[in-house]
RNA sequence: GGGCCGCUAGCUCAACUGGCAGAGCGCCGUGCUGAUAACGCGGAGGUAGGUGGUUCGAGUCCACCGCGGCCCA
């Protein structure tokens, strides 16, 4: 029997029932049991940083991940769910920092220490674990804790290594310089997310505008020797860039002038720039960039460059802009990101002219010592002395600043170990290629625009809080050497392998008798996450067969912001080590926005607290609306009246159908291991239903097969929505008549199997809600542990067409009725429509439906019969006695089944009506018996219907 | 500055390969209802972001521009 169901269902209530129930009875665990040895279908969870709270959009990467956890579960497949958590790098530092209201290397490394800060760190990414694991289970995601990956473990960091050693072993790992925005009082380079805090407006800075004399005459000159008395002019913001100067750029296609510059002198910029000179110009050669490349000039200092190599001449450059300067740009190879890439391109040989703490090193004699922003005036009053500054002014520019002390960010060129992902870049683009991506324009988009664009992978820090980098160097011979596990250093297995203890390991040298040492950097840890397929495992030192088995992932899904994240370290770690994507098919997820669109932040307090989703509208709402409302990719739009349409649209309507079916199975005692009769018995109504139910079945399966949530859940409402608002409210009748006869079996089989087979179709996406229908249904059986359902062969084309003439055919009788405005309540003698005679089974229902005693087709347009006779006027007085006493049993608050007694006092034709129809009335109503008068102990109101006075009186019987 | 995505009713979103612009919510009117927190019927509400082009025909294809979002520089 049915457990009665509570109409007024609290669905945040109801799910936390369900997390006990399932806590209760390892219900994940019997899901996985279930399925163990049967193919594999494998999902690699991205990690999340474990050192702040899950907010709202952590529910939709998750929402898409546990779908087709479950679906593919139900579909048979034993698919693992193992957690993972990514414990490393920068946001778990600052945050450390902050708390100790400390910045920087200088006092991490001799205030605090490297040893305590770290331990402080470690601690932090522990923190928030309760959160999450409360967070995933409040919202339906199952998802292995017990056995989560944590990168900091030494067993993880070794799987690193020996990744790392793999490459390295390739020769695909180099060192070399990667500018960063750079502090230079706290000494640390910046990442983007910090840089984006610190932009600061209206920065003085100087603009100043430098002429490099040429050594040599651009081709065609018209004099010789015009090259003594021309010079190049460039701008900079930066003055303290021109020492380490090596290069000056220019664009090929951009139309350069010669003008003269002064009595006796030359200037080549770009035409377009003409407004930068003090004077009207006087032309009196033009070129283009193209023929500016390759002339030598005089360096400005004897400085920035090594004795070999070629420097200080004129170089083709794409990045060149004529909006600003003059067309040219001086490049100082360590400052200036398109500057370090241009003279690597170009070969170019540069050294630092300025030291990690700002200032000018020894061997820039002039200015050494000097902090680059004091020695800017220095610079320029040298090179005014020479007749070298052409013109000097103050600009106000938005510029970053360190957003911790204030101090002007530089740009400057650090050590960097990279790996060399552009030797192997076609092998990523012939990877990614062979990826599924949904939805498909990542792939050949965001994606592969950004492969197509590939530059080396800068895979090393100058921090702390890191999975260590394996490389030791000799100090003496230099002799490099890559490290892939504990063992090789001589280390126990568990040794923790974190900074600063790491350090303190030296390796005696191959080479020589040198003493090898670590380098000092800590990896990225996108490195670490993009590891996560073996090093998960311990691969290779253990679990070598696990990562086989589940190598690669059928199935990833994460945000947008990951393309260049875990998406990318995934295919190229994978590309490197196995020549395979790490990933068959990913779900490439868009953004929780608020209502207007915009990016949900602290300041601007539009942030979506998802307790407040989850305690309002319940998680299984949360994800529908994440299912449901946008195509996948699409950014949300996501506030409290989205979700609120939600629950009111579809989940409250499902709701009401299973409780209809459950309040009169229970009162009918329906046995639903009863034969069944057979479908094609069955009423016209239940054909049609099941006929529907077939098709949406195979939607759901094709869609979610493809990885497509969208469709299936879209269907799935519509489904619903016919099953409420067409099959349950047409065959009301069929369920509460009173005699048991095949029909009405037939009805509750037919929505007993609907309802059940929806809520096996819905488990994946609402896994709550579809567990209490499922449950209730089935002898408390969970619908997790059940197996998709497949479609059954009741397809029908006829009846679905038919039917949906017959809906046609109401909508335009309805519509006939309210223009001649004729209440339904009144029956008519006919209606006559287009179109062609629908079977008599479906005639029937489009009769009830229109309230007329006869339908004919083939007329040329809707025609109703208006004529109300006396048989008719009463037969509707009829209806609304039988309505008002309904509403009345509905007031006082009276069960379905109840049976009653009824009074009325009437006059004129309202008992004539009831007399006549007292048999349909009592029927209808469950009236034992329906008299005429007054009675004391009766409950009765005082109504007028059709403009007649009639009082009702009810009583149980 | 570059790349990708989006722009359809007041709001949220549909419409297979080019073929008569739709649904839900909201609003107004009206009807129906012993499953319903609902529902039905009708109405108001659209220069499809803009401009050109291709085509017998463009929301759909092409070009350019504008606005919004994300990523990169």
């Amino acid at each position: 029997m049915f457990e009665k169901v509570d109409q007024k269902v609290s669905f945040p209530e109801l799910e936390k029932q369900l997390m006990a129930r399932w806590k209760e009875e390892g219900t994940f665990q019997k899901s996985l049991d279930m399925r163990a040895g049967k193919p594999r279908f494998v999902f690699y969870e991205g990690p999340p940083t474990a050192n702040g709270k899950p907010a709202t959009h952590h529910i939709l990467a998750r929402a898409f991940k546990d779908l087709f956890g479950r679906y593919k579960t139900m579909k048979g497949f034993y698919v693992e769910r193992k957690a993972g958590w990514d414990t490393h790098g920068l946001p778990v530092e600052i945050e450390i920092e902050k708390k100790l209201k400390i910045s920087g290397k200088f006092e991490i490394e001799n205030e605090i220490g490297i040893e305590r800060f770290n331990e402080l760190c470690r601690a932090s990414v522990h923190e928030y674990v309760s959160d999450w694991v409360a967070f995933s289970e409040r919202m339906g995601f199952w998802l292995d804790y017990d056995n989560a990956y944590w990168t900091l473990t030494p067993e993880y960091i070794q799987s690193v290594w020996w990744a790392l050693s793999e490459m390295w072993k390739q020769g695909l790992v180099y060192k070399g310089f990667r500018v960063a925005p750079y502090c230079s009082r706290c000494a640390t380079p910046l990442s983007s997310h910090e840089l984006a805090q610190g932009y600061r407006d209206n920065v003085p800075d100087p603009s100043v505008f430098v002429r490099f004399r040429l050594k040599n005459d651009p081709p065609g000159a018209r004099r010789a020797h015009d090259f003594e008395r021309t010079s190049i002019l460039a701008w900079t913001t930066t003055p303290w860039t021109l020492p380490g100067n090596v290069a000056l750029a220019v664009d090929n296609d951009v139309d350069y002038i010669k003008v003269k510059d002064g009595d006796d002198g030359f200037l080549i910029l770009a035409e377009a720039r003409l407004e930068v000179l003090n004077e009207s110009p006087e032309v009196v050669e033009r070129m283009k960039g193209s023929d500016l490349v390759g002339l030598d000039y005089e360096p400005l200092f004897p400085y920035s460059v090594p004795s070999e190599g070629r420097a200080h001449y004129v170089v083709d450059a794409d990045f060149v802009s004529t909006a600003e300067g003059t067309g040219v740009v001086h490049t100082s190879a360590l400052y200036g990101v398109d500057d370090l890439k241009l003279c690597q391109e170009k070969g170019i040989p540069f050294r630092h002219t300025v030291g990690l703490d700002g200032k000018f090193l020894p061997y820039v004699e002039k200015f050494a010592g000097l902090h680059v922003k004091e020695a800017d005036p220095v610079i320029l009053d040298d090179l005014r002395a020479r007749g070298l500054l052409y013109r000097s002014e103050t600009i106000l520019h938005t510029y970053p600043e360190c957003w911790r002390c204030r101090t002007p960010l530089i740009y400057y060129a650090l050590d960097s170990w990279y790996v060399r992902t552009t030797e192997r870049k076609d092998e990523l683009i012939a990877n990614n290629a062979a990826t599924n991506w949904v939805p498909a324009h990542i792939k050949t988009g965001r994606m592969g625009d950004w492969l197509e664009n590939n530059v080396d992978w800068a895979i090393s820090r100058s921090r702390y809080w890191g999975t260590p980098l394996p490389f030791w160097v000799c100090d003496k011979c230099d002799e490099q050497r890559c490290v892939s596990s504990s063992a090789e250093l001589g280390l126990k297995e568990d040794t923790d392998l974190h900074r600063p203890f790491i350090d303190s390991v030296t390796l005696p040298c191959s080479k020589c008798d040198g003493v090898m040492r670590r380098v000092p950097e800590v990896l990225d840890a996108w490195f670490d996450s993009g590891s996560m397929p073996f090093a998960q495992r311990g691969h290779p030192r253990r679990g070598t067969k696990e990562f086989e088995e589940a190598f690669p992932a059928d199935f990833i899904s994460e945000a947008m912001d990951q393309t260049r994240g875990w998406f990318y370290s995934l295919l190229a770690i994978s590309t490197l080590l196995f020549k395979q994507n790490a990933y068959r098919n990913v779900i490439c997820l868009g953004l929780v926005v608020d209502p207007k669109g915009k990016k949900q932040s602290k300041s601007r307090g539009n942030v979506l607290d998802p307790n407040f989703l989850f305690d309002n509208f319940g998680s299984d709402a949360v994800r529908w609306y994440f299912y449901t409302a946008a195509p996948v990719g699409e950014n949300y739009r996501t506030g409290a009246d989205t979700l609120r349409e939600t629950v009111q649209q579809f989940f409250i309507p499902l709701w009401n159908c299973y409780s209809f079916f459950v309040t009169y199975a229970r009162l009918d005692g329906f046995d639903p291991s009863k034969p069944a009769v057979p479908v094609a018995e069955r009423h016209v109504l239940d054909r049609w239903l099941l006929s529907k139910l077939s098709g949406l079945v195979e939607t759901v399966t094709e869609g979610l097969d493809s990885y497509d949530a969208n469709e299936p859940s879209r269907r799935i409402h519509r489904f619903v929505d016919d099953l409420s608002n067409w099959y349950i409210r047409r065959s009301r009748r069929r369920f509460w008549k009173s005699q048991s006869d095949s029909d009405k079996l037939a009805a509750y089989q037919t929505l007993y199997e609907t309802l059940r087979t929806v809520s096996q179709l819905m488990a994946p996406f609402a896994p709550f809600t579809s567990d209490a229908i499922y449950r209730n249904l089935s002898n408390d059986e969970s619908v997790h542990l059940t197996d998709f359902p497949d479609a059954a062969p009741h397809h029908d084309a006829e009846v679905e067409a038919d039917m949906a003439r017959a809906r046609q055919a109401v909508e335009a009788g309805l519509s006939a009725r309210d223009g001649a405005r004729l209440k339904v309540r009144q029956p008519l003698a006919s209606i006559a429509l287009p179109g062609e005679t629908l079977p008599e089974d479906i005639a029937a229902i489009v009769r009830e439906e229109l309230n007329v005693k006869s339908l004919v087709f083939g007329a040329p347009e809707v025609k109703l019969d208006t004529e109300i006779t006396e048989d008719l006027k009463l037969e509707g007085l009829a209806r609304e006695v039988v309505r008002a006493i309904q509403d009345r049993r509905k007031k006082l608050g009276f069960n379905v089944e109840d049976r009653i007694d009824a009074r009325y006092e009437a006059d004129g034709m309202l008992v004539r009506a009831i007399e006549r129809h007292a048999g349909y009335i009592k029927n209808e109503t469950l009236s034992v018996s329906l008299d005429k008068g007054r009675a004391e102990d009766f409950d009765g109101e005082q109504l007028m219907i059709e403009g007649e006075q009639i009082w009702i009186g009810l009583k149980r019987n």
